[in-house]
DNA sequence: GAGAGACTACTCGGATACAGTCTGTCCGAGTAAATCCGG
DNA sequence: CCGGATTTACTCGGACAGACTGTATCCGAGTAGTCTCTC
């Protein structure tokens, strides 16, 4: 059970649409050149993103992706779930009802504990995803990230922003 | 990202083990009836449990498997591990280093924000599968099924147990 | 110089292809208990 | 009745196949700026 990488993509991609300038818009294309992805196959995660109404999105030159909400209210869940989908990561095929020894009349109320365990995890994950915004991340980037790199990195960003 | 049906199939096998008296033994066949599995795939399954050193094994007819280990030292997390592998659920492959901005000689020291938020939430996740043990288990079962069923259900699988 | 039309650069969505994983089946090798057979 | 050989029932592991998902590419439709051309 491994997230995909356009899961990673999306959350970087995220990262630098959060330091662009009210209005501005990024292309998929300087995006892909800024993280050495191939451009059609982002576009996938940019449009899931899209859809999920984490970002708006312009088309014609200088057209592209901004974010549709500011940074601190875009969750890290959100931009998981808008990528993975939003289905629990453990699925319960209630194989307890095929027990031979079940009587023919027997149906069981409610999930089963193995589930409700399962589902119990899930849910702290996505609790701690939940508690980590965009803003939050900008913050550790920036404390982490060489001054210099940082600024050469936005300053090639908005030459490309439109 | 959904975990394999396997992980299912594991833990629900585990707690029938749990409920086994000392020293028996029980069968895949026997399992794959009571759950209403394909017996050869649900094989693979207990494979994986009996590499982790979860489960003990014999050969042989009234052979099959037992738990290695009292049910209250067998986590959620261990089964699952077992079954799912021990790897992260997200993997950073750096994707920050195709950054153009990039002085050819810079080296990225330690794991990328994005990483470490991610690896939170996974840990989070580990950690409450860590804290449910088998014993755990079967005492929510015990609560929740019917007294007749549970003794029928165990009933028959001594029946089959060597 | 201004407005209409053509052009360009981009997003979006669908179609397609390939690889890897998940699910499931089959079979042979090895092992331990049960059975059989000869003394 | 006893001990050794055979049979049986099971685990284990590998080989194999089909379905599904993840990864990746390509192309056409639609859109919004830009450019050009005409008046």
């Amino acid at each position: 059970m491994i997230l995909k990488s356009q899961v990673e993509w999306a959350l970087h991609c995220c990262a630098i649409l959060s330091g662009l300038p009210e209005g501005r818009y990024l292309s998929t294309k300087a995006l892909a050149e800024l993280h050495g992805l191939p451009k059609e196959y982002l576009s996938k995660a940019l449009q899931s993103l899209s859809q999920a109404g984490l970002v708006d999105t312009t088309l014609g030159p200088s057209g592209g992706y901004r974010l549709a909400k500011s940074p601190g209210q875009v969750t890290f869940l959100d931009i998981v779930e808008a990528v993975e989908g939003e289905t629990r990561t453990f699925v319960c095929n209630n194989i307890r009802t095929n027990n031979p020894c079940l009587p023919d009349d027997y149906c069981y109320s409610g999930p089963c504990a193995v589930a409700r365990i399962m589902w119990e995890a899930d849910e702290a994950w996505r609790e701690k995803l939940r508690s980590v915004t965009l803003s939050d991340l900008e913050r550790m980037l920036v404390r982490e990230t060489p001054a210099k790199l940082w600024k050469d990195t936005f300053a090639w960003v908005l030459g490309r922003a439109g």
